[in-house]
DNA sequence: AGTAGCATTGCAAGCGTATACATTTTTCGA
DNA sequence: TCGAAAAATGTATACGCTTGCAATGCTACT
């Protein structure tokens, strides 16, 4: 079988007897072609199936129309809906998205490297650790690029994330409200700056109350088993937390477990648990847990209509957005 | 600011004192060029920031390496797995992934368009019910298509899924082993084939066995809450089931909570509950959910060396590939 | 009718690379 | 050392589209 060939734009011109350069005006919103003609051409482009073939529209106006996603985070609970929001965001905006996966150094490197390869007009980077090294690539190509929820000091780079100063406020007065006077923060990275952000916040709202505090923070927690491990190794301390907040729901459900079948802690009443993420497990009768809600929907789209207007201003000015968070009050925290 | 031109290879050439065509022979694979001018070439390269245009070499080569993922099935469990493990199997093989969402009739068709435009190589599909529609496009441009779990009856493409009728001959003998009676079916889809194969196993293998047999297939239900209220209906009806079999995990653990929390079913002593899919929190403590786990990175991976083979080929011969199942023992099946 | 002004169309030159073919250089055996 | 074969390089063209510019057709106004 002999591969037929793909009908081009001259294809269609000679069936239509017009020029080539008309069938490629007819293809083009707002080009200057009379609806005539235009007709007569979209009717011959549709009896030879004729497509116009985006990678020489690219390479003629040296713009691909793709944008690169550096998806990092797989691990993110919400990890294929954000992942979605993103493809569906910048499909609707007329451009097209092609995936990379990269978790060392070298792999980000060979990501952005293709990127470049690819001409993609625009970056997006999902990763709890964004590299220098990467906005750098992009600013020397003159290529926008926007992180979504994770930044790093230093970087250069527009970056659209929650504003993580609220959230801690509204934990801390939830908590004082509430009485609770010995609060434990697990996070799995340190340097996270939603977490720094949270609990920095969080210890200044309560400084304000006498007698309450922030008495631990651990770092390097991620995850259901181990969760369930640091509620036990806490509840091995002398001086017991009675608030946990957590900076990842499935850590935050393994402590609950470890909780209720393990150690036999009271929640809300002893012990109140305060999640990040909101993921449906979460919501579940067996669960029950107070969490922050992230509006992932909003960062997504924010992160890309940010991007697009950078692309067609051809700015690379570096904003910093930040959205709402909402604190979700359930059964593992005291009634009012 | 003026945007400056992207190097190309040209100015490779001239830096480095030789052809455009060597600059291209330098960055391919296996060219005729001696290595004394290629490391020159490569040291200009270097020098000016150059990075082969691959719009361009796309062109001229026609074929973009560009792979379209049509990713449907975004509640699935796992779909950011499986999104990952095809994103970076494709790009292992030199590809790009470009990802498309896509749930209406409409949307796949503008997907498929796109794939078209964008002159793709290849396609893989991962939706519950992919579109005959869509195979045909493919097919009329020559372009190889794979579907990722599911296919419709009647579509011309190639498969790759686990083998079905196995999985229900091992739940089949666990059942009969322990003696339970009367089974009921329940699943989301009534049309997808990994049910039906397995529905039609299962009933097959414990026919051979008096006594036992299924006694009700329920389908629409889909999910936790759904699962949850599933379990109420069943036990408001004369005959109960002994064993439920779930084709998700999330309606299994819905009718776990029901189960334990709601109605005080004994599991596993009154009632067997096996779900699909091997979801994390069905490994958790708090559930123990027996269930199947189905080999998601082999799939993937089969896969794309599926869809790649194909590329290369040339071929548009549709295969149909089954991957082995199986079923994990947890706490809500007796141990023998 | 004549013509200025605008809308439409055609012409042709890129966009950056790959590659067939021609030409030059190198290799290696006799 | 010479010459044929092999390897390396250069030349020129194609890939399919966009777009500046020139040419043409049309409108409406005097």
């Amino acid at each position: 079988m002999t591969t037929k060939r793909r009908n081009n734009s001259q294809d269609v011109a000679d069936l239509a007897r017009v020029s080539q350069a008309s069938v490629s005006r007819a293809f083009t919103l707002g080009a200057s072609i009379s609806a005539k003609t235009k007709m007569k051409i979209l009717a011959a482009a549709a009896k030879l199936d004729y497509q116009p073939n985006i990678i020489a529209r690219s390479l003629s106006k040296s713009q691909s129309g793709l944008v690169g996603i550096l998806f990092a985070n797989w691990d993110h609970p919400k990890a294929a809906e954000i992942l979605k929001g993103l493809c569906e965001a910048i499909t609707e905006k007329g451009f097209k998205p092609v995936v990379q996966s990269a978790n060392t150094t070298e792999s980000v490197d060979k990501a952005f490297n293709d990127f470049l390869s690819y001409q993609v007009d625009g970056v997006i980077v999902f990763s709890m650790s964004p590299s220098a090294n990467m906005s750098a690539l992009c600013f020397r190509s003159n290529i926008p690029i926007v992180l979504l929820n994770h930044s790093t000091p230093g970087i250069n780079a527009s970056v659209v994330t929650i504003d993580s100063t609220k959230v801690g406020r509204q934990i801390g007065n939830a908590v004082l409200e509430r009485c609770y006077k010995r609060i434990t923060i697990i996070s799995s990275d340190a340097h996270s700056q939603v977490f720094s952000g949270i609990s920095d916040a969080l210890a200044e709202t309560v400084s304000q109350a006498a007698g309450t505090e922030i008495i631990s923070q651990l770092t390097g927690i991620h995850g259901y088993e181990a969760g369930f491990q640091a509620i036990i190794d806490l509840w091995a301390e002398v001086i017991k937390p009675d608030v946990i907040v957590c900076t990842s729901d499935y850590t935050a459900l393994g402590i609950l477990a470890g909780c209720r079948h393990k150690l036999g802690i009271r929640v809300p009443e002893d012990l109140c648990v305060i999640g990040l993420g909101d993921i449906p497990a979460s919501g579940w009768k067996d669960h029950d847990l107070s969490t922050i809600k992230i509006p992932h929907d909003e960062l997504v789209k924010k992160t890309v209509t940010t991007l697009i207007s950078k692309i067609e201003t051809q700015s690379m000015e570096p904003e910093n957005l930040k959205l709402e968070a909402k604190l979700i009050l359930r059964g593992t925290i005291k009634n009012l």
